[in-house]
DNA sequence: CAGTGAGCGAGCTTCCGCTTGACTT
């Protein structure tokens, strides 16, 4: 046994950076996240017996467990320096009891950036693995283990074989639920807006009023060619807008999607790409928090590259995301000087870039005029923005943009009380939009919102849904609405339609069918489960388990009471409430028989498809061929079966 | 009239959160 001394850390792409300050005695190995787990096949938890939980090594951590037991041989000292977080803890602890160390031999460090200066102070405050903390996450991973594999047999047993239920998709399935039925009763609304160029079409401004009807859009458009339209108020002010935060794994899921159109899933592949070639932090955090170093750097960078102007005067620091653990720090770039980066992921450097260094930088200044042209009870206005001074928005490349009603020098040569030639009036037919189905990107931030999932997890929670067919991604709905518009020119009216594209759902999730009946089920008995509060309440009783405050028995019982009862008052009984039958798939309901009242519908049944009239025992049924799966009227389907039944 | 489906039983599914390569649809 030599004198060396052996750290561990959960990723591999540390090792490479903490060798480079490292005392030349440290060797540093991965243990790549957890090493030990409840079993994969079974419940693994006595429930009986005080919740005891049975940990098994991981099989697929096989070759590193024994990597790592070889390297504690030739070291004297082991140095925990898993993540600074429940899940760290307990791996650090299950690292302990895998690899047998004794107490005496192991100590525990925690830093949250790979920076020389805070790893070498982590290295002076070593602690031991503390049991309080550990004893939340086996909490957590009790609850969870016990909500998925008690929970969803009873799905098995009363809906279909290898559906699921779990505390956070559960819940997630609840979110997209609840949207689906806002849309289902949404009723649009018509209303009319109104809106005046002037000076030869040069300025134009919106009334401030709308109108519900269209007789009364058109008395107001036709009022407005006897009306003298004079200047009443100009209103000139510099209005400011700051930089957003830099960005963390919710945040850069969001923006990749929103503007490259890229899925969670897709985004944290690139990541991973950019992490491991050493150019970005950590992609896994929920912290929008910036290591000193960096930050200093960061300053000197943008004063030298844009000038002293361009630097925000206070160090910014930004509100941290409620719940959030800040085990890393924020999404940025390793080094200031922009890299080239090639093999796809340039454009996602290029947006971490721009959201750390921006968020450093000062504010930015728009010139803004507003100006009111009374009209009877309300009043038209016109505005107009340039910006005066572009400070972050200098980060991006392409400065702020300037738009308004009205260009800026127009506006700037109008006096108050001057009059305006009216150009043309027009009233539009508005409605009201539909609730927009969430985006995978967009269903990540309301996961986020709720407390739902962690940074390692977001994009997965949307696959797993994916994978049971609760949810797919929307067909696009190519529906054109038509509304009204009226022109008032030269002290004519014409009226005419424009047409307007729905809005567009394509890629965005909607629940199934089999989706609605698992949530309807789980809401029916297991109301705790669907509810984003159970996640909530388990977040504030972890703490006080991480506190000394609670013991975790006592809390896994408390949650299990929640539903435990329930799940062995299920298994008991044998009839099934409602079966769905794997072949029978996109049914259509045509319309009742005239004689029985039987509902008729087709569908794809096993072996093709067929229409059939009734349920259970004495359904009947009969092969159409594809094409009348979905052109089959009553009358037609009414002879068949009636045929059938003789 | 033929052939479907009800009913039975065996064997399987499932959670959340840490990490990456080793894989073939």
């Amino acid at each position: 046994m030599g004198s060396k001394r052996l750290m561990i850390v959960e990723s591999s792409t540390k090792i490479k950076t903490l060798t480079r300050f490292l005392p030349p005695d440290i060797v540093v190995k991965a243990c790549f996240g957890h090493v030990s787990d409840l079993p994969k096949r079974e419940l693994g938890i006595d429930i009986g017996k005080q919740f005891r939980p049975h940990w098994r090594e991981l099989q697929e951590k096989k070759g590193t467990i024994e990597a790592l037991k070889r390297a504690c041989e030739a070291s004297t000292t082991v140095i925990l320096a898993t993540d600074p977080d429940l899940e760290g803890e307990a791996i650090a602890w299950h690292l302990t009891r895998v690899l047998k160390l004794a107490k005496e031999r192991v100590v525990r460090v925690a830093f949250c950036s790979v920076t020389e200066a805070e790893v070498l102070r982590a290295l002076h405050s070593p602690r031991k693995v503390d049991r309080n903390l550990v004893d939340a996450q086996i909490a957590r991973r009790i609850v969870d283990r016990l909500v998925g594999y008690r929970v969803s047999p009873i799905l098995w047993r009363h809906l279909k074989s290898g559906l699921s239920a779990g505390r956070v998709q559960s819940a997630a399935l609840r979110l997209l639920v609840e949207r689906e039925r806002e849309i289902e009763g949404f009723q649009p609304e018509r209303s009319w807006l109104l809106t005046a160029s002037f000076e030869d079409g040069k300025v134009s401004g919106m009334y401030q009023k709308s109108f519900a009807a269209r007789d009364e859009a058109r008395e107001a458009l036709e009022g407005m060619k006897d009306h003298e339209c004079i200047i009443s108020h100009i209103d000139r002010t510099t209005e400011h807008t700051s930089a957003p935060p830099p960005l963390r794994t919710s945040t850069l899921q969001q923006e990749a999607g929103s503007r490259f159109g890229m899925s969670p899933k897709v985004t944290m592949t690139l990541a991973q790409g950019l992490y491991e070639a050493g150019h970005i932090t950590y992609h896994r955090t929920d912290s929008v928090d910036m290591s000193p170093e960096a930050m200093q750097g960061l300053r000197t960078y943008i004063s030298g590259t844009y000038g002293e102007r361009y630097l925000a005067a206070q160090q910014r620091s930004f509100r941290q995301a409620p719940g959030a653990q800040l085990a890393h720090e924020c999404i940025r770039p390793t080094s200031w000087t922009r890299t080239a980066i090639t093999g796809g992921a340039e454009r996602l450097y290029d947006l971490i870039w721009t959201r750390a260094v921006a968020s450093q930088m000062a504010r930015a200044a728009y010139d803004v005029c507003k100006l009111q042209v009374p009209y009877r009870d309300s009043h038209y206005l016109v505005s107009a923005r340039s910006v005066e001074f572009d400070g972050f928005l200098r980060a991006s490349g392409h400065g702020g943009d300037s738009h308004g009603s009205g260009t800026m020098a127009m506006l700037a040569s109008l006096k108050c009380g001057q009059r305006l030639t009216l150009h043309e009036g027009t009233a539009r037919e508005q409605l009201t939009s539909l609730p927009p189905r969430y985006s995978e990107s967009g269903f990540v931030k309301e996961l986020e919102r709720c407390g739902l999932g962690r940074p390692s997890t977001y994009a997965t929670i949307v696959t797993t849904l994916q994978d049971r067919r609760y949810c797919e991604s929307a067909t696009p709905s190519k529906v054109k609405q038509r509304l009204e518009v009226m022109h008032l020119r030269e002290g004519e009216i014409a009226a005419g339609k424009r047409e307007q594209e729905a809005p567009n759902d394509r890629g965005r999730l909607t629940v199934t069918e089999i989706g609605q009946d698992v949530y309807s089920y789980l809401d029916r008995h297991f109301g705790c489960i669907t509810d984003i509060a159970f996640t909530r309440e388990l977040e504030t009783e972890l703490d006080r388990i991480a506190a000394g405050s609670a013991k975790w028995v006592d809390i896994v019982r408390k949650f299990h009471d929640e539903f435990g009862p329930t799940v062995d008052a299920l298994m008991k009984t044998k009839a099934l409430e409602k079966r769905i039958p794997r072949a029978i798939r996109e049914v259509r309901r045509i319309g009742r028989h005239p004689d029985t009242g039987q509902m008729i519908e087709t569908c794809k049944a096993r072996y093709g498809p067929v229409v059939k009239m009734g349920d259970g025992y004495k359904t009947v049924f009969a092969k159409i061929d594809a094409a009348s799966m979905d052109s089959l009227d009553l009358n037609a389907a009414v002879t068949i079966l009636n045929r059938r039944m003789h």
